[in-house]
DNA sequence: AACCATTGTCATAATTTTGTAACGCAAATG
DNA sequence: CATTTGCGTTACAAAATTATGACAATGGTT
């Protein structure tokens, strides 16, 4: 999985130092911005899993940043982490009044800096994620991060899964290898394209159970890649059913 | 077992929307109101399990609320925790007179604002705690806070307990470690993920009697977490039987 | 104070999963 | 047909992820 970005907004040339430094040895990537103007920007274009918030900025308080950002509906979930030299109650209970996630005063311990963005971050993936859908035979539930095939249970490795994850949600369509790359293994990822057909391969032997065999819904377009499409194994009837809902449905 | 719902009475956008977090992560369901008016009638409508209540509220004073829920009795029994800006003490008496059952001063750590919701649904019958869950052969009895697998009580630390707490109200569900810690360990816990690894396994451990062996009702998610399971277990026929009751009852 | 149970972390072992290279067949090309 | 190109398969070693055992810190008891 790709590492976790973190965006630092703070002034003070040494401390975006140490920051950096902390953060890279815990694996995080870092972005920097010295002030809110620019702040801002990076936040609507690098998109950073997290934002460590200095209290005290030029160009605009940190905490108007804040404001800011949990009032649009982008930038709502966005976690911020606020760091205040003050050790006053007012600062801190302001901050978290506004929408901060967390705070930390300087000077602060980076472990506990590490600990408390590890913390707010694990919160982030489970959002958008638990939906069932339906080809078929073939259930993909996301809650229990299960495939089934009638009453079996299907056994595959997270990137078969999130491959037929992306599948399913995405019929009736060709891929190249590269897209498959960039959309279910994640950008900038570099990997050879031909082992996506290894993990296709692996993903056909996955969706054969001891009764039924779907292996083929995954088709080979040759010269461009591979398609999911329920037409070659949906039986016609079940098919009209499936492709009212665009064939994937949730309940 | 469905979560509990908790009803938020505060004007204060930001304030509303911190405890939605927190109350979220706690694994709490949340609904919100922002004035008596609509308050009330939430009450009436989504019969929460719990009130948050802030003191000052516009469009009627919040303690005047408090003072008609308790006068009733189809909401006598419901329990409100107020929340107060000021620390004087004539609030909190004047408060706990009328009847509320707890009472939190803000600024207030999340962490312990849970703790006092989590008392409180103890309280109330069938909600959080007195609960008796069975899987299979498997019963946890939150009265006693036991665990028998068939004739046997099986041994574990309390960690281990709520953990299975916890995965036995919901089951057929893959959890990151993550969501796990924030919710069987509480939010704001600065914890190492690896360190449910070790409670997984301590509560492996622990699920095998003499003659039964239970361990295997937990499962690993390869690339996301752990998931409580009662198929590879529990025989067909006795699952058909749980999951009429969504795998659990309480008496 | 000594003891015991419980916890959170590490270090290390055990397993699974992943990415590549290599080989052979099948489908286009001409 | 002979070639070339593309894909399916298999086998492996490297990389990731989990399981496990040991240990020190903590907190409560006796």
């Amino acid at each position: 999985m790709k590492d976790p970005l973190i965006l630092v907004i703070e002034d003070e040339e040494s401390i975006r130092g140490m920051l950096r430094m902390a953060l890279e040895i815990a694996g995080f990537e870092c972005i920097e911005a010295d002030n809110i103007q620019s702040g801002h920007t990076m936040i609507a274009n690098k998109r950073p899993d997290l934002v460590l918030l200095d209290w005290m900025l030029p160009g605009g308080n940190g905490i108007e940043l804040l404001r800011r950002l949990k009032r649009e509906d982008s930038t709502k979930e966005l976690p911020v982490i606020m760091l205040t030299a003050k050790t006053t109650e007012d600062n801190m209970v302001q901050g978290l009044e506004v929408g901060a996630d967390d705070y930390v005063t300087k000077p602060f311990a980076p472990r506990e800096l590490i600990a408390r963005i590890k913390a707010l971050l694990r919160r982030s993936p489970g959002v958008l994620q638990d939906e069932r859908m339906q080809v078929g035979k073939l259930i993909l539930d996301g809650e229990s991060k299960r495939i089934f095939l009638g009453q079996e249970i299907l056994e595959m490795g997270p990137t078969e899964f999130n491959l037929l994850h992306f599948f399913i949600s995405h019929p009736e369509r060709a891929f190249t290898r590269g897209q498959l790359l960039d959309r279910v293994w994640g950008a900038n990822v570099y990997v050879e394209e031909r082992t996506v057909d290894v993990h296709i391969r692996r993903l056909r032997m996955a969706l054969q159970s001891a009764s039924l065999d779907y292996s083929s819904i995954i088709e080979t377009v040759r010269g461009t890649g591979y398609r999911f499409s329920s037409r070659s194994v949906v039986p016609a009837a079940e098919r009209f059913e499936a492709s009212g809902m665009h064939s994937a449905h949730w309940q």
